[in-house]
DNA sequence: AAAAGCCCCTGGATGC
DNA sequence: TGCATCCAGGGGCTTT
């Protein structure tokens, strides 16, 4: 579910929340992706600083250390007051004086690994080969086209990898490539300087929309209060497979490329 | 080095 | 109703 959207959605509502918030509990679930790394009860009094972003990861920073979240496929969180019994797919509880902060992940697909800093092994493992930011202003043109010109894959996969511009995931790749008028499928090396511009403006629009509409939720997204996101309602392409084209009335189309759906206009987006 | 495939796991929708 | 099949917002790891 979660692209940099749903993630940024969801950190914003409720970071200002639990800043400053000491450690009162932790409880692990079944098992996530990967083991927390550290003895849940070293969390113990810690303080929680704030909450950041990168790329899809959530960063909890402690007054030491600092717990990097992921929302995997089916992730969301709750910040709430409501203490009542875990539910069948809560799988993480981080209480604290200021509310309980709890993970819900049927698939577990998702983590919660603690790191003693940023710099960390453990940190740069999981944050290290990450690409730039898309919405903080170093997401550039020459370094972004550079970087397709050395790629023989189809744009659409380079952008779910992540390595040029993080958060673009299954949902926001078939957007983007859409509002760009290209098609997905397309060497990224072949994608000129002009189209990278257009593509690079795209992913920033449609990316910052999907933030302001709380995100999409397609089935279970909701944000830590458990509000849901509306942007699903103004996609262009994604899961509308058969039906027409919003720009021209062609028949979306539905392909596989890397085990992954893709989505697109056989008229509006050309190779 | 880069590209392509393979998994991890649960549940909902669809078809017979 | 039951059961099989396909599909789903990700991404690290292994194989070519």
């Amino acid at each position: 579910m979660p692209e940099l959207p749903e993630v940024e959605v969801t950190r914003l509502s409720f970071a200002d929340r639990i800043a400053g918030a000491r450690v009162t509990g932790v409880r692990l679930g079944k098992p996530l992706r990967w083991p927390l790394g550290c003895v849940s009860e070293s969390l113990l009094g810690r303080q929680v600083l704030g909450v950041r972003r990168r790329g899809k990861y959530l960063l909890v920073d402690l007054n030491e250390g600092v717990l990097l979240w992921h929302l995997g496929m089916s992730g969301s969180l709750r910040f709430s007051d409501d203490r009542s019994a875990a539910q069948t797919h809560d799988h993480f509880d981080l209480d604290t004086t200021q509310g309980l902060l709890r993970l819900n992940d049927p698939r577990r697909f998702g983590a919660v690994v603690y790191a003693p800093s940023e710099q960390s092994a453990q940190a740069v493992k999981l944050l290290g080969h990450l690409g730039v930011e898309p919405l903080n202003g170093s997401f550039e043109l020459e370094a972004f086209h550079q970087g397709l010109r050395k790629r023989k894959t189809a744009i659409k996969q380079l952008l779910l990898g992540g390595e040029l511009v993080v958060g673009v995931g299954n949902i926001y790749a078939s957007e983007a490539l859409f509002l760009a008028g290209i098609r997905p499928t397309t060497r990224a090396d072949r994608v000129s300087r002009p189209r990278a511009e257009k593509l690079r403006l795209a992913i920033i629009d449609v990316l910052s929309r999907a933030v302001k509409k709380g995100g999409s939720t397609l089935r279970d997204f909701s944000n830590a209060d458990g509000q849901q996101g509306y942007f699903q309602l103004e996609a262009h392409v994604y899961d509308r497979v058969g039906e027409p084209c919003r720009v021209c009335g062609t028949t979306i189309r539905r392909i596989q490329q890397g085990q992954r759906s893709t989505y697109y206009c056989t008229r509006c987006q050309k190779p």
